[in-house]
DNA sequence: CTGAAAGCGCTTACAG
DNA sequence: CTGAAAGCGCTTACAG
């Protein structure tokens, strides 16, 4: 691999110019096109490591997540990964795989690799330690994970609403007998469901559930 | 974030001292005594990066794939991620979602985050530049993925055997009419299971397709 | 066993 | 606009 410095001793110029172009700094166009040639030349290609070291920047984000096996989770990565991506950064995936006594030194792992931001998405384990989150240094966003901490942006499933309005809406047709076949309920989205549809059963007087 | 060199100063050592230590050399046991204290004191945690840079390591392995959110390979995802964090490295994901067009893009991708291994698992896409991966100069394994080149090992399903096996079993039994339905024949392994359920019944002269 | 110093590849004030 | 130099956090010969 060749270096900043191999592209100016090619190109005639200081390393600090070199730098300047690989970021989009204007600067002579003799130089432009002496540096752009001796990048060709040598296939040069930015070391983002090296470069993230200098204000300590990984350009990576951590996603943290408990089953990356379920069909839903796949989605997810798969939808993350591509965002990430086309901004430049990569996706540090770490799984805890319903360990939740990991997720603390999950957090650690993902910090030691330095990763700019995290994802927590914790799906069906509710996990004690988060108020840890809420103290890290970087961005975090949590997916379909109910919390209130100050600093963590949340993304959450409107899953008693949605289920609700279903279920009133079947009311409205005029069925009287309704059933429903719920998930575990150890997960917070799947007493949410069943929450929306007991909401929606009871605000209907006709209704004998 | 705390570093080796204020480790050093608390621990009223030089920063190289503080380094073997981190790095598990032998010395005087007062000075790890000291180094192990000062680290307690100021939850020093190494910067993986910085350590990476000077032998141009990143410890974290590149994994390419193409569909992330099939079953299968959210488990292959699952299963590598686990043994690779077990070891300290960590997972770098990439995925190519069907366009095949997009690997060699990936590959500068990943290879510009000093990835330190490549997995590779194409599953249902062939892919035309695959020799590109002959010419890494980092360790490349592919999965799922029939190709000969020198430098890569591969992992690859006995797909046809297995297939073959199965089918000559159900003719063991005195079967005399067998269905089978098959994958995508875009599949490599689609094509294998296939071939294999042929095999099988070309083998079995009293058996008629 | 340990300190001082150079170096990994890059960025960025500071001068000019 | 650009060069020389210092610095990011760590490692590692080189001396002692």
């Amino acid at each position: 691999m060749s270096s900043v410095k191999e592209v100016a001793e090619v190109a005639g110029v200081s390393v600090g110019t070199v730098s300047r172009y690989l970021n989009g700094q204007q600067l002579k166009a003799a130089n432009m096109a002496k540096i752009a040639d001796a990048i060709q030349q040598l296939d040069y290609k930015q070391n983002i490591i090296a470069k993230g070291l200098k204000n300590n920047q990984s350009f990576s984000i951590g996603l943290l997540m408990n089953s990356i096996s379920s069909r839903f989770g796949a989605e997810v990565v798969s939808g993350i990964e591509a965002i990430v991506e086309k901004q430049g950064y990569s996706l540090l995936l770490s799984g805890f795989n319903g360990d939740a006594q990991l997720v603390n030194q999950k957090i650690d792992y993902l910090m030691a690799h330095a990763v700019d931001g995290l994802i927590v998405f914790l799906a069906d384990e509710e996990w004690q330690g988060m108020e840890k989150l809420a103290q890290m240094t970087i961005p975090v966003v949590s997916i379909n994970s109910p919390n209130q901490l100050v600093n963590v942006d949340s993304i959450l499933v409107n899953d008693r609403t949605s289920v609700k309005q279903a279920i009133q809406h079947i009311i409205s047709l005029g069925h009287q007998k309704i059933g429903m076949i719920t998930a575990r309920q150890t997960d917070y989205g799947a007493r949410e469901r069943l929450a929306g549809a007991t909401e929606a059963v009871a605000l209907a007087p006709m209704f004998h559930w």
